[in-house]
RNA sequence: GCUGGGUUCGUAUAACGGUUAGUACUCAAGAUUCUCAAUCUUGCAAUAUGGGUUCGAUUCCCGUACCCAGUACCA
């Protein structure tokens, strides 16, 4: 049994989306489910189209979502560039296989496979002119390259001359005539294709020295001993020139079986999913931050705020399922439970609001501290920031809570526990608690005409007088004990009277218990928020 | 246009010829609470369509519609 080896191959012509870290991961888990290598390959053949900074990122990406190859980058993230007793397959960025090509391209000429072609790319932009204009399509075929110039239908003096002082022809694969050719597919079964209507694609070009695609990948896939090729719905169509390039070269014995993976469409509408869609309805295509060569910025899951586990369950899920109802899945238990023929044939609308239910799952599954150490510079941030308190007030926090110290992450981490479980994003604790950090200078001017009216408040401040002079023991359970008691045995308003406490100590009507505020934020800076409020 | 692929609630999906077509997200209602959120309960909502095959089709076959991809010296 051979070693399953598995590559993902992507070409750096931009930060890589969602949808390719899908692909990534179904090669990583099938990988490792199987005890195999995954292996990453850059495929830089197009030099026209080369982005600076897409390979680092795409491998930083990867590596975030916890994607880390076997072979194809080194220990540092870097794209293994000579071969070595770990690495004997490198290097693994295509343009720097360029010399071995060739050859290659050369033997299936020779084999009678394949032809020189010489024809110009403005003399084929003027035949496919033509035949527009006759409303037909032109295809370089068995039937058109009669007509055209290469070594099929030129003298050989001419093929030699040609070959020797011109450095614009091809190598064309010589698609056969009316043939079927039989395929099969992990994912979609069995399939046939007449290669009548397939072209004779350019296998390699003498102008930059490269191959194309389609030669590149044949052959660095043989040369790299891959066992299975899970790859995007976009190649399916070129699938059959495939097999027919393995049986040229005489490799079918150990061609690699290929999976092709349905894409992620938009969450509206129809079309696949682009990096306008996230722009318009406000979620990123990307893993991480992108910034082009424009300088324009996309956003990124991370710098979004999701986790990587997260992110990664949520795109596992998107086009396979487990068999079963469960739905949060580990990399240890995605690989555990992963298989090809659960994995959807039709392509999967990405839904924005499942990927944030799987960040909210994700994060009740942290601890506290965990949390809490993740919150701390968004905290400290905030407050030395923006909202115009001076960083590290002890005076406003609860308990006189210095910053830097252990008793401020005793604090924080107190503070995420109780709300996590509101919270999507470790940001959003801010948002939520922002008033266990500092007192209100403003308050919600609505809840304020509902409930700061004098047969309300009068009622409040003798509440919390008799609560601050109770003399109790200031824990959530007492004060909430003291509180309601105090309120029902004067047959007060509950409603009425703790709105106008929770409107004196967060500035609003609407938020976190009333015992929870006031055993965090202590007696004193209760004291203080109350003097603060009447003052104006 | 041609070639290939695809089609179950709004979305992701389950049901490998026999179910009241299940689950999750979203949404709505109720319960709970001092409010909001969370939580719990309930609810709304689907087999694209027309023919076969079969005792019986979401499931198998054919046609139609619609969607997607490819149709480059791009990957």
């Amino acid at each position: 049994m051979k070693k399953t080896r598995v590559r993902f191959a992507p070409s750096p012509t931009g930060p890589l989306h969602m949808g390719g870290v899908r692909t990534a991961l179904y090669n990583y888990l099938y990988a490792k489910q199987n005890g195999g290598d995954f292996i990453i390959r850059i495929e830089d053949t197009d030099s026209h189209r080369f982005v600076p900074g897409a390979e680092q990122y795409i491998i930083e990406a990867l590596r975030w979502c916890g994607i880390i190859p076997d072979e194809g980058v080194d220990e540092n993230g870097k794209v293994v560039e000579t071969a070595s007793e770990r690495h004997p397959h490198a290097p693994y960025r295509q343009s720097q296989r360029r010399g071995i090509y060739r050859q290659y391209a050369e033997q299936l000429v020779k084999a009678g496979q394949a032809y020189y072609a010489f024809d110009s790319s403005e003399e084929l932009d003027a035949r496919r002119a033509e035949a527009e204009a006759a409303g037909k399509t032109f295809i370089y075929n068995y039937e058109t390259r009669r007509s055209l110039r290469n070594s099929l239908t030129l003298p050989p003096e001419e093929v030699d001359r040609l070959l020797r002082e011109s450095t614009d022809w091809t190598v064309r694969f010589k698609m056969p005539e009316n043939t079927v050719v039989p395929m099969d597919d992990l994912i979609r079964g069995h399939i046939e294709v007449n290669t009548s209507t397939l072209d004779d694609k350019v296998l390699w070009k003498r102008a930059d020295e490269l191959p194309t695609y389609h030669l590149a990948n044949i052959v660095d896939d043989h040369l790299m001993e891959i066992t299975e090729v899970i790859r995007g719905e976009e190649w399916l169509p070129s699938l059959p020139l495939h097999y027919l390039l393995y049986k040229a070269f005489g490799w079918e014995d150990t061609m690699p079986r290929f999976a092709h993976l349905s894409l992620l469409l938009k969450p509206v509408g129809n079309g696949k999913l682009s990096k306008r869609d996230g722009d318009k309805m406000g979620f990123p295509v990307f893993p991480l931050e992108w910034t082009n060569p424009e300088g324009e910025k996309s956003h990124g899951y991370r710098e979004d705020g999701y986790f990587p586990e997260a992110f990664v369950n949520m795109l596992a899920l998107l086009g396979w399922n487990p068999g079963d109802d469960r739905e949060i899945f580990s990399m240890e238990d995605l690989i555990k439970a992963f298989s090809m023929d659960k994995v959807q044939k039709a392509g999967a609308k990405f839904n924005p609001d499942k990927a944030k239910w799987f960040n909210k799952e994700y994060l009740r599954l942290k601890s506290d501290a965990e949390l809490a150490e993740l919150f701390l510079p968004v905290l400290l941030d905030k407050l030395a920031s923006g909202s115009g308190v001076p960083a590290g007030t002890p005076k406003s926090w609860g308990n006189g809570v210095p910053v830097g110290t252990p008793e401020l992450m005793e604090y924080v981490t107190n503070v995420v526990g109780l709300i996590k479980e509101r919270a999507t994003f470790v940001q959003d604790f801010w948002d939520i608690a922002w008033y266990l950090f500092k007192a209100p200078e403003t308050f919600n001017e609505k809840d304020m005409a509902k409930f700061w009216k004098e047969e309300n408040y009068s009622l409040m401040k003798k509440a919390v007088d008799n609560l601050l002079e109770s003399g109790i023991e200031w824990t959530r359970e007492a004060i909430e004990t003291n509180l309601v008691d105090y309120i029902k045995s004067n047959e007060w308003p509950m409603g009425k009277v703790m709105n106008c406490l929770r409107l004196a100590l967060s500035g609003s009507a609407s938020g976190l218990g009333i015992a929870d505020i006031l055993s965090f934020i202590g007696k004193e800076e209760c004291r203080s928020r109350i003097d603060y409020i009447f003052s104006l």
